[in-house]
DNA sequence: AATTTCCCCAACCGCGAAGTT
DNA sequence: TAACTTCGCGGTTGGGGAAAT
């Protein structure tokens, strides 16, 4: 309904807090508290609106914000939970103690969300970018029947940011398409939606449903790939033994802190794919993963999304890689590597 | 050394939710 | 129940420093 006044109505300061300000406010609500943010800068002395001042404390001076660069264990939290969440940075923030939702969304902005771009993993929608582009209704058709596709070109992606194997999958992907009949099963697909619609009973599964409808479009083309990536996947976890079951990440978050996982989509973690299923999942992507280089997790990069606002950039920009940025991203893209090659000797002993 | 471009992040803005009268 | 106030959130902006030219 109504809103409050905005600070430039009444001749009150903007921009950058001197040090002067900060010490007021924090003298003031040190002794005081915050109590009501609208009367606070009155009270305090300052000409600032009640916004203002809650901002600035909330983000900068609050004695128990913790400052410094995020450790692999907080990005590996964050982009853990911005799975589950989608851009809930005040949600994200909750469970990274000492850290703001201001602070976690720019650095996810600046920095995480550049690297999965250069991973190749939609950071809206955390999966890798092939199959969010619904590749069969874009090529069925214009180029259905193009025996070279440039999967670059469709994508507007510079080639070099594209990884040849998932460039092969595509292809291997659209050929196996050609074979099939559109509008095979089409209406057993359909109901297994709504029977699926029906099962969603809290809004985090709901968010998830939109991105869920489109990998069922994956999984109504291609089931028997989905299904051979959930077991390469199921079987590289278990043969390289780097899911710790029993271990937490260095935050607060408990087992009871993660949502179930609707299996109806088909999951990167080894889960069922059967449609009907609603077995509850724990995500092992908690787990770290023991590794010579860090414990990044890489099944956190590939988790279950949810819908997102947040645009996607431009595949042509370019970026400066740091030490450690390189150091995540390059474990991520091995291991990326590995599942895809395995699937691809797989679709082609299917094929 | 000067200028331009890029990048980060503190701070602002607008909106909806929740609370109060 | 409507009107109003306050709070908190997510998206965006722009100043300033760093890097590139």
């Amino acid at each position: 309904m109504g809103r409050a006044p905005c600070c430039d109505k009444n001749g009150l300061k903007k921009g950058p807090w001197t040090p002067e300000e900060d010490q007021k406010l924090t003298d003031y609500i040190q002794k005081h508290g915050y109590g009501n943010w609208r009367t606070l800068p009155k009270n305090a002395g300052l000409q600032r609106c009640g916004k203002s001042c809650r901002l600035r404390w909330t983000n900068y001076l609050r004695p128990d914000i913790k400052r410094g660069r995020f450790s692999f264990e907080e990005e590996e939290t964050i982009i853990q939970l911005h799975s589950i969440l989608g851009n809930k940075w005040s949600a994200i923030a909750g469970r990274l103690p000492g850290r703001t939702d201001n602070e976690i969304k720019n650095y996810w902005n600046t920095h995480i969300r550049k690297r999965l771009l250069r991973m190749g993993i939609d950071p809206v929608t955390h999966s890798p970018r092939l199959d969010l582009l619904d590749l069969s209704s874009i090529l069925s058709s214009s180029l259905y029947n193009s025996s070279q596709i440039n999967i670059s070109r469709l994508l507007g992606v510079h080639p070099t940011l594209v990884n040849p194997e998932l460039m092969r999958l595509a292809t291997s992907l659209m050929s196996s398409q050609r074979d099939q009949n559109q509008n095979q099963s089409y209406h057993a697909h359909q109901n297994v939606q709504h029977h699926q619609i029906n099962q969603i009973c809290n809004q985090q599964e709901a968010e998830q449903f939109q991105y869920q409808q489109q990998q069922q479009i994956m999984d109504h083309h291609h089931p028997q790939v989905v299904e051979q990536f959930q077991t390469n996947f199921s079987n590289f976890t278990n043969q390289n033994d780097h899911w710790q079951s029993n271990e937490m990440p260095s935050s607060n978050l408990t087992q009871e802190d993660y949502v179930p996982i609707p299996t109806s989509h088909y999951s990167y973690y080894g889960g069922s794919c059967n449609n009907s299923d609603q077995t509850v999942v724990i995500d092992p992507s908690i787990s770290s993963v023991t590794n010579s280089n860090n414990n990044f997790s890489f099944a956190s990069v590939l988790s279950t999304p949810s819908s997102s606002p947040t645009p996607l950039n431009s595949n042509s920009t370019t970026y400066n890689i740091s030490t450690e940025d390189h150091e995540i991203e390059s474990y991520c893209s091995e291991m990326l590597k590995f599942e895809i090659q395995d699937i691809l000797d797989d679709v082609g002993e299917f094929m």
